[in-house]
DNA sequence: ATGGTTGCAGCGCAA
């Protein structure tokens, strides 16, 4: 079985003794992470190289950034979402392992209506756009990443608190609902249709991790091809009750081995 | 409480 996770790391520098212990124990095949917020000559390559991980990356400095790891060697690389010229590092592709895999970390927008808002349905409307073509090559692609989306209130811990913000208003969910109606399978929500209190990101502020006052904005979505072979999905709830922790959890799937 | 915390860069901005 193959295992592939999704985690928003928040600094990868600041991260880089959590995120090696994480690997070490959970010992994931591919990784993709996002928000590293860091410049690629900064990037800690060596220690995670130790671990025997090839790594592409996409990075910027103090912002944004992602990147892939992966056990198997990396091909195809493609940085930003072709088509979309996007000076922000968000997208990162590649095919490891005969599959086609892609860390996205999605505006978050800051609030509806605003300029970094419009960004955000801008971003969406490009990823749908290359989602639908990478589709057309009917093979297996795993889309994972931090979406700041919250696909419904099933995935709110306080709807009401929540309702029309950013992270859960309309346009947003449509901009999701749509990407995922191409034909993706939205692993975690799949394999747990009605579990409640599925949670991928929990504010710093206010004891939200001790309330578990959560959001599930954090998805792995499978096209067919992955999801005939997805055997389970989980968040890891374990590291981000960790001291000095990223607020993200990873977001971890299993997927039988078919080549 | 338009608050709160964190990371980066270098004390304001993004999340």
């Amino acid at each position: 079985m193959l295992t592939i996770a999704t985690w928003n790391i928040n600094s990868i520098r600041m991260r880089l003794p959590l995120l090696l212990s994480w690997l070490k124990e959970t010992a994931p095949d591919i990784v993709l992470l996002q928000e590293t917020k860091t410049s690629d000559d900064q990037f800690p390559r060596e220690a995670i190289e130790d671990l025997q991980y090839n790594i592409a990356i996409s990075g910027q400095k103090s912002y944004n950034g992602v990147a892939i790891l992966s056990k198997f060697p990396l091909e195809d690389v493609t940085l930003g979402i072709p088509g979309f010229a996007d000076d922000q590092a968000r997208y990162l592709e590649a095919v490891t392992n005969g599959m086609r895999v892609a860390s996205v970390y999605v505006p978050n927008g800051s609030a509806v209506g605003t300029d970094k808002y419009q960004y955000k349905l801008t971003f969406l409307k490009h990823l749908y756009a290359h989602t639908q073509t990478l589709l057309t090559y009917d093979e297996a692609f795993v889309l994972g990443g931090d979406f700041n989306i919250a696909p419904t209130d099933q995935d709110v811990y306080d709807p009401e608190e929540w309702h029309e913000k950013i992270l859960c208003s309309t346009p947003e969910r449509e901009g999701l609902r749509s990407l995922v109606y191409l034909g993706l399978t939205d692993a975690l929500r799949a394999l747990h249709p009605h579990q409640k209190e599925l949670y991928t990101w929990w504010d710093y502020r206010r004891g939200d991790w001790q309330n578990n006052f959560g959001l599930r904005i954090d998805h792995l979505l499978l096209s067919p091809q992955a999801a005939d072979h997805l055997t389970e999905a989980f968040v890891d709830k374990n590291v981000r009750a960790i001291e000095k922790s990223s607020d993200h959890a990873p977001v971890v799937c299993g997927i039988n081995c078919f080549m």
